[in-house]
DNA sequence: CTGAATCCTCGGCGATACTG
DNA sequence: CAGTATCGCCGAGGATTCAG
């Protein structure tokens, strides 16, 4: 129900906003990489890199890069011997949960619909 | 608050449910394509192409199919001259809205966020 | 009108090796 | 440990043309 609506300037603009969150999400590791910090909170980056099956260290490092820009993860450096260095969620990236409960939610019931049995 | 659980089982099945969804809606159509259709409840081919701006035909083609089998959407062929070609969301991809809304939303905020100001 | 077929480009992503 | 550098594949997606 009620997802028509005429008004043509707000349709417009969702759907920027739409794509605005997809492109943050897209690609393959995203939401995976976001998953294995906000699981333990904080997380180094092998750690990531173990957490996240098949994930190579360059892209790794790149997505991480990505969500920093995207203010969804804080980069912290400690001065250890050798360096270590902590990812962690921020205020905006635990925004996110919302959406990924949903996404998994909905992986779910599509997974029945489309097999026809569950994981 | 609350997304750190440590049952490893129940985490890699929510993984595969996210890379689920995230199969189904990804690329760079698959939601403006849903949101057209969405919009009028039914639409024709010619008319999505026209909707989503910037979709080739063939790409447009391309995404219908896939679409369709992952029956989120329905064809329907009218016998007029030329074709006519009906697409209209099935109940389940009708239970996408959630998602799409909360993604629009998301994407208003991060705007927010990161450029400081909204559409 | 609704596509299918073809050709081409570009960037995502993998593999491997190297650095501070 | 936490990345960078380099090479190369492959598929997403664009432009154009053809067909029923």
């Amino acid at each position: 129900m009620a997802c028509n609506q005429i008004e043509t300037e707000e349709y417009k603009k969702e759907m920027k906003a739409i794509q605005d969150s997809m492109d943050v999400l897209n690609g393959k590791w995203k939401i995976a990489i976001i998953k294995s910090i906000c699981l333990y909170n904080q997380r180094r980056f092998s750690d990531i890199l173990n957490d996240v099956v098949g994930i190579s260290n360059k892209m790794l490092s790149k997505e991480l890069k990505e969500l920093e820009t995207n203010k969804l993860i804080e980069r912290t450096v400690l001065n250890t011997q050798p360096v270590t260095v902590l990812y962690e969620l921020t205020k905006h990236g635990l925004t996110l949960q919302t959406i990924i409960k949903d996404l998994t939610d909905w992986g779910f019931r599509h997974r029945e619909e489309i097999i026809g049995k569950s994981l």
